[in-house]
DNA sequence: CTCCGAACGGGAACCGGTTGCCGTCATGTT
DNA sequence: AACATGACGGCAACCGGTTCCCGTTCGGAG
């Protein structure tokens, strides 16, 4: 056994020290970086180093100054396409900055999502990205406010990606997409194709993201002053299942529609196969769209309508902005645009 | 300006012991747990927490002694659906463990996954997950087995999750998927239905997971006594445009085949929109199969036909085997089996 | 009314780094 | 030859926690 200067990673600052003779001083600074430190000794200090393959404690580091911030994202489901997109924005972009990523998921459990936030308060974060749409209720917004306070408070910042403002005055930085503008000018195309009857399978009442698009859908028609029969507007959530159950089950009650707008591509995908197994054609019978543009809407068959988002810019930016800036800095709201990508699945009614 | 008590989060221990009158040991102990702490103090110093929306810094914890480890993940790309359950396995496992996860993306290039992995062992991550196959060569068998005896000297562990073992004797953790047996498994399904001429849309040669489906293609030949032709084993990567590209160009070269099994479901995608392209009907003129079992396989027209893999398992798997050693346990190798699923997009020759 | 032990809380050392300050030594001037 | 000067490197304090060890204090038993 060569356990003498086998014992590698175990080994400290003071132990390299010993070994090239010097002080620990003198080790952190050859490896710091400016201090003068001659050649000779330099070099002694490197080959300890080496031979002992030792690399400095990043958590001692970072708790005597030096170090470089950790920033922290939380998701609902990283499985998502669109939120995987995000999180590689982010990942890169604090990658490519020199930071660490620390990653959650929530499962959309406000609880688990209020113990993480704690964790990454406790990790001295330099930035915590909240990424994905969520419940919009008053207490969410009060308590998120008095997260962000708290991180504030600690020097750290948080971020809302794709997520809406808390309000004026919150020490917030926001990066959204526009749900409501991509929405509205997709119904429109579908509008302008002259449907009349389009069945909206939207997500969660209350999940902003939801709202907002639901929004856009009708404006788009009373923008036309058209006024959209309630009938045709479902609920469920983002997964391609619900669109699957709530497409059967629109089927079975025999509502009336020339077309399907869903809420997300997902959505879409699971509507998709539920039509097929109807016996429809898409978009012979029924015309369908999307939203979010995720890599597999080009493959459906035919290839999906959809608004694009640009996913990954979005991660990247929050990044960006939210290292930019200090405590006090104030809340920021930056909304990136979006635009409709017109495929295959969606056909003028009555063709 | 109530700057007094507001300036909260910057607050140390020592903060905390000072406002509720006491030593920043007593604090420690209120808050560490067991030792015992009269009511009154208790309340004081919790009193006195609170106020101050005092956390202790986890960082400080972990270099004292207490905290509790980090653990590490690497990955190629996060927005491959299988490596996003990969990941989901290992974030809810670690979760559930009360362990954070630090992730990173080395979009494939060994650089940066060395960066990486040197990254986290200045953390002292308890464990790295290296996620996802790779180029199998021999320096990066050997460099891989540099990193793990590193790793495990300094009483971490290195933890490759579908991706083979370096050989025998490296202090490493293996789960793994069975390529081989569901490639074989999945060509033998094609092979029954009467095709004779199948074509393989490989991921690139020198990768550990697309090799392991090559040979499963291979081998189910060899079962039956059929030698394929080598003009049918195509390799591009694992993406979908990849698909897409070598389908067309196969189209175009005038290859003969009746069946095409993709190395994964995102390949099968864009084959699947080649062969559409072309006019073609999948699977009246020409079957397809993909690999992993991804949720949009079911959405595709035809329904895939495919290989299911426990991706969420595997990282599940991964973390808890990982936390249950220490760093002298002997390697370790499991291999999680995986099933067909029979869809509609493999049919009987000259049917 | 002592004496003893348990319960409680404080001081200080330590975890593994960084850095301000100061002493030493070798050099370059005059 | 004496002196100023700058390059090097060590000591010790500090970052924010934990924990060992020891001194008080208080209660009950003898």
């Amino acid at each position: 056994m060569t356990r003498k200067s086998e014992d590698a990673g175990r080994s400290t600052i003071r132990d390299v020290a010993a070994r090239a003779g010097v002080s620990a001083s003198t080790v952190s600074r050859v490896l710091g970086g400016v201090y003068p430190v001659s050649a000779a000794t330099r070099t002694r200090v490197l080959r300890a180093v080496r031979e002992m393959d030792y690399v400095a404690d990043a958590r001692a580091k970072a708790i005597a100054g030096a170090g470089t911030p950790t920033l922290a994202f939380v998701l609902e489901d990283i499985t998502g396409p669109s939120f995987a997109h995000m999180a590689q924005g982010v990942e890169r972009e604090a990658a490519r900055l020199g930071h660490l990523c620390l990653v959650c998921s929530t499962d959309g459990d406000v609880r688990h999502e209020l113990e993480f936030i704690e964790m990454m308060r406790a990790q001295r974060a330099a930035a915590v990205i909240l990424v994905g749409g969520t419940a919009d209720t008053p207490e969410y917004r009060e308590r998120t406010r008095r997260i962000a306070d708290s991180l504030a408070s600690a020097g750290s910042r948080l971020v809302l990606c794709g997520r809406p403002p808390l309000g004026p005055g919150a020490p917030v930085t926001v990066i959204e997409y526009d749900n409501e503008g991509g929405a509205y000018a997709l119904v429109a195309h579908v509008l302008t194709q002259g449907h009349r009857r389009v069945l909206f399978l939207g997500g969660r009442p209350d999940h902003t993201t939801a709202q907002g698009r639901e929004r856009g859908y009708l404006a788009a028609h009373r923008a036309r002053g058209l006024d959209p029969d309630p009938e045709l507007l479902l609920h469920g959530d983002f997964t391609r299942d619900s669109g699957h159950r709530l497409m059967r089950q629109a089927l079975e009650r025999g509502l009336e529609f020339t077309a399907v707008v869903a809420a997300t591509d997902m959505v879409a995908a699971g509507a998709l196969t539920a039509l097929h197994e109807a016996g429809l054609d898409v978009p012979g019978d029924v015309s369908l769209a999307g939203y979010d543009d995720i890599p597999f809407a080009r493959d459906l068959h035919p290839a999906l309508t959809t608004v694009h988002v640009p996913y990954e810019e979005l991660g990247r930016l929050a990044v960006r902005t939210a290292l930019g800036h200090t405590a006090d800095t104030a809340d920021e709201h930056l909304l990136l645009g979006t635009h409709v990508v017109v495929r295959g699945s969606v056909a003028a009614v009555g063709d």
